[in-house]
DNA sequence: ATGAAAGCGCTAACAA
DNA sequence: TTGTTAGCGCTTTCAT
């Protein structure tokens, strides 16, 4: 049945009907005859048709696709965000159009070219957008929800967690852990994320008296942790306590402490990430971590950018999640308080 | 200027030219005189109006979309596959619709999906079709490109490296060790590439006059490899060695050996993955596996595609790459040769 | 170089 | 229930 391409014209000069009994047979919710749709259907497959969505999405302009941007995959946090994002919608009968950062600042690009593509919603991982950038898609009515960042435009939804109060817990564990000597290992410089985590982290230290022994940047990847973490060790003091980012920048200067600069993790430095991706629980890096509530992120983020869709809901959200330690084998056991018995 | 929908018919309107004017002037390779192009790209831009991809393509016949099917993302050699392609397609101005395999073998909707979507070519990542759902596509006159796996109905293009002799290669490499109970850990049990791997492998221990001591599936996932490792190690008597199919599995099972069951690697355990993925080089696992030349496969992919889909390249090409040991302390040293001076 | 007109393949009124 | 008709927003002849 190897045709170039069949239309629903063909299917109904075979079928012996119109045109429009086609199309209806091809719509669950019309009404047409059994009679009708089987025939239809028989002639159909014979001819190995297959209604085009392109010309069905011109006319009923809803094109059932949904727009999903991120920067890198890299981190497998968000390969796994992406996964089950799109499984969802693929569940709801969306179409996925993947779209990729660029690698330089020239976003607006993308963002022409998704608002040219007719999406109905668009799903942000993690993507840095300025406010002109905002209102580009807000002005064409097309929903947006981002997750793991904050813009300050208003009039985009925002899924995130608690970065402030992770970044608090990181800096007040190390510090309740006897360590005085705390880095902070920053992730992408112009990232709301970044920026939060690192607030929360220097008013935590300044809480218990301290300041930050020393920072660098890892830009949330591995390789650049990696420079970073040698810059750090590679100082005439070196840290006993660092905080990540997150958990890939972590693993890193794990890697490169214990094999690099022959130090003990948590011994010699205690190591605290944030995401709590899979790989953190591995016995082999057992990274304490801030765990991100990814899946009910991931379903607070599609049902809203469903909603939005449905025009149900049509006020944006700001919906921070709480985060949860998780305390592994990546920092030491908390210094020796006196003991619960009487004195010694 | 937020309007609901701009049409070119606004533009022209408002600029003081015909409506196909309009259409012109966004082409960039239809002939318009300067004066036109600008008055139109003024109202355009006052306007906001962005031409409809989807009208466009309706017309065309050509979407300018590529679909990408992938079985999961859990092992970062495919996301970075994923990454990679969808940039190179990005840049050549195509969009990226991305499809993930349903959980059961229930994949017959996806390809009709796809089908349907009028997308002009298909990429595979790792995913398993049998001969009528490769025909379903071809008969389409889609152009479909697998990566790293391969199908015995002839018509699709396919990419992939040369497991049999990466899995013969593992074999005689963990034989030179001296070891002798050398066992193997199964991808997909129907995926080309475990098959492949294992025959190799198989081969490979019969050339040395070894059998295979165990067997377990750990399906490419670290979950079921991590299963199926503690079940191997449970054994009256454990393997010295293991070749996994891909490097994820490798991982989890140094995790269990290493922390569950207190042994070495590579003192008590050698062991070998495959893929070499930028985690295998970490030095926490610093697993010796064997190399897929990665960009060169997404080279090869990519391009075969994009020369399938301008007709210049209509027979399907069946591409295999060499794979290339990458031997690195997952392994333990060779056993004591006579030395190369004169015998002690 | 420009405008008028004819569709691309489909859905959705409207009649019958 | 069915067929007829009128577009969706655009590209592309064909005259001018």
């Amino acid at each position: 049945m190897k045709r170039k391409s069949v239309t629903s014209r063909d299917v109904a000069r075979l079928a012996g009907v119109s045109q429009s009994a086609v199309s209806r047979s091809f719509s669950p919710t019309a009404k047409v005859s059994e009679k009708t749709r089987k025939k239809v259907m028989e002639a159909a497959r014979e001819l190995g048709y297959r209604p085009n969505t392109i010309a069905r999405s011109l006319i009923t302009r809803s094109s059932r696709t949904i727009a999903v941007v991120t920067y890198s995959l890299e981190n497998p946090f968000y390969s796994f965000v992406l996964e089950k994002a799109s499984r969802f919608f693929q569940e709801q009968g969306y179409h996925l159009l993947l779209f990729f950062a660029p690698p330089g600042r020239d976003f607006d690009a993308v963002i022409d070219d998704i608002i040219k593509s007719q999406v109905e919603g668009v799903l942000m991982l993690a993507i840095t957008i300025d406010s002109s950038q905002a209102k580009a898609v807000a002005d064409f009515d097309i929903p947006v929800v981002i997750i793991n960042r904050t813009v300050n435009h208003a009039g985009i939804s925002q899924v995130g967690s608690d970065n402030y109060r992770g970044g608090y817990w990181a800096a007040s564990h190390l510090a309740t852990l006897g360590l005085s000597r705390i880095a902070f290992l920053a992730g992408l410089v112009d990232s709301s994320t970044s920026g939060q985590r690192q607030e929360g982290f220097f008013d935590g230290l300044e809480e218990h008296g301290l300041t930050c022994h020393a920072m660098d940047v890892g830009n949330y990847r591995y390789d650049d942790a990696c420079f970073a973490t040698r810059r750090l060790f590679s100082a005439h003091v070196v840290p006993d306590g660092i905080f990540a980012a997150n958990d890939l920048m972590a693993i890193a200067a794990m890697e490169i402490i214990r094999h690099e600069f022959n130090l003990s993790v948590p011994d010699d430095v205690s190591v605290i990430g944030f995401d709590d991706m899979p790989m953190a629980a591995w016995p082999s890096h057992s990274l304490t971590t801030l765990r991100q509530p990814v899946d009910e992120m991931i379903m607070k983020a599609t049902e809203l950018l469903l909603a939005q869709i449905h025009g149900s809901q049509t006020e944006p959200q700001y919906i921070k999640l709480p985060v949860a330690p998780m305390v592994r084998r990546s920092t030491r056991r908390p210094a020796r308080r006196s003991p619960p018995g009487p004195v010694a």
